[in-house]
DNA sequence: TAGGCCATGTAACCGGTTACATGATTAG
DNA sequence: CTAATCATGTAACCGGTTACATGGCCTA
């Protein structure tokens, strides 16, 4: 969960700079189950180092900010592997889009169906994004993850696209002259 | 997706305490895709009946404290219309158990299958409790939203069941003496 | 030449959680 | 007799985000 953790964890693939840790957690192989931000993966390691779970070493390139790139301790895993061991706590989804979903019929037509369109690009692009991931990933856990993640996003895209219309249907039918004219 | 945006919702479906509030979106109708505690609901209905948004009324009930019942305003309605007509950010999903899927290399077999037994149940009693929720729902749009997540639930858990054996046989693959310590 | 990428880091801020305070009633 | 439920509210704390500072290189 923390972001300490989830450096650990990106590292015990291997080397890699804070740079490319947001961007893996952003963009790329984890990005669809994690989060996080500059500002909190560079204290993060940081503090990571000073415990002595990571090292680091610095490496300068000509033209370029130098890189300073962390690579786990021993510590580091077996401080990963108690961290991972207790037991996870529930997955977390938060939704904006189920919550206009969830007032569709105080909505107007025009935002509830604007709202689904973009959640099927969002989807349609988080799929797109995840399958590129699979197919250069070289972990089998790893590859498993993003799969699972694949197979389950195609699915509630499906489901989407195929209830979308019951959704459109109830859209606006409680809308208010208040509404209405907040509407414009 | 703040906290007061999440109020008007649901005091958009009718009267309700913050109690009430809480434990819709921890147990209830909404919980699948929001949640706040008791810290964050109790000072955003104070604020937005200080904007006018909501009105509140005290009901003294014998031998239990008093219930404090708010109600949306048009203004409130309005401000809520307005706030989910915006583009509706990104689903957040945050998976501590696929950062355990990841690692499933790194991990002993029993840390792996423990997580895996873990989600599957609680994705069981999650979907349980979504069907109850839409066998009491009478708005069709709030059925229409946990109907969505009772397929998609359904579905990533059917998903888990295919594939859980694939992810175990390459759990503790990459143990090293210094996690099997660890691990004790 | 404007903006984006690479690359690291700091500091202010903020929303939300956790824990506490209060207190009667009911169920185990 | 204990714990949970009902019910509201406050305050400390904390993790994380946003924005800023720096600066060269490359692309449109």
């Amino acid at each position: 969960m923390n972001v300490r953790t989830l450096c650990l964890a990106i590292l015990s693939f291997g080397e890699s700079t804070g740079y490319e840790i947001k961007k893996q957690s952003v963009d790329g192989k984890f990005s669809y189950f994690v989060d996080a931000s500059f500002g909190s993966i560079y204290p993060a390691l940081a503090r990571l180092e000073a415990d002595g779970l990571v090292t680091s070493r610095q490496e300068i390139q000509p033209g370029k900010p130098p890189r300073k790139i962390y690579a786990i301790t021993d510590a580091g895993q077996a401080a990963l592997v108690e961290a991972l061991s207790e037991p996870p706590g529930r997955d977390i989804f938060r939704s904006e889009f189920l919550l206009i979903a969830m007032c569709a019929k105080s909505l107007p037509q025009h935002v509830v169906t604007g709202a689904i369109e973009a959640r099927i690009q969002a989807i349609e692009e988080e799929v797109e994004q995840l399958r590129h991931v699979v197919a250069e990933l070289d972990d089998e856990a790893a590859i498993w993850t993003a799969q699972y993640g694949v197979t389950c996003k195609a699915q509630a895209l499906a489901n989407l696209r195929e209830t979308r219309a019951d959704l459109e249907k109830l859209a606006g039918s409680r809308l208010s002259n208040t509404n209405a004219n907040a509407a414009e």
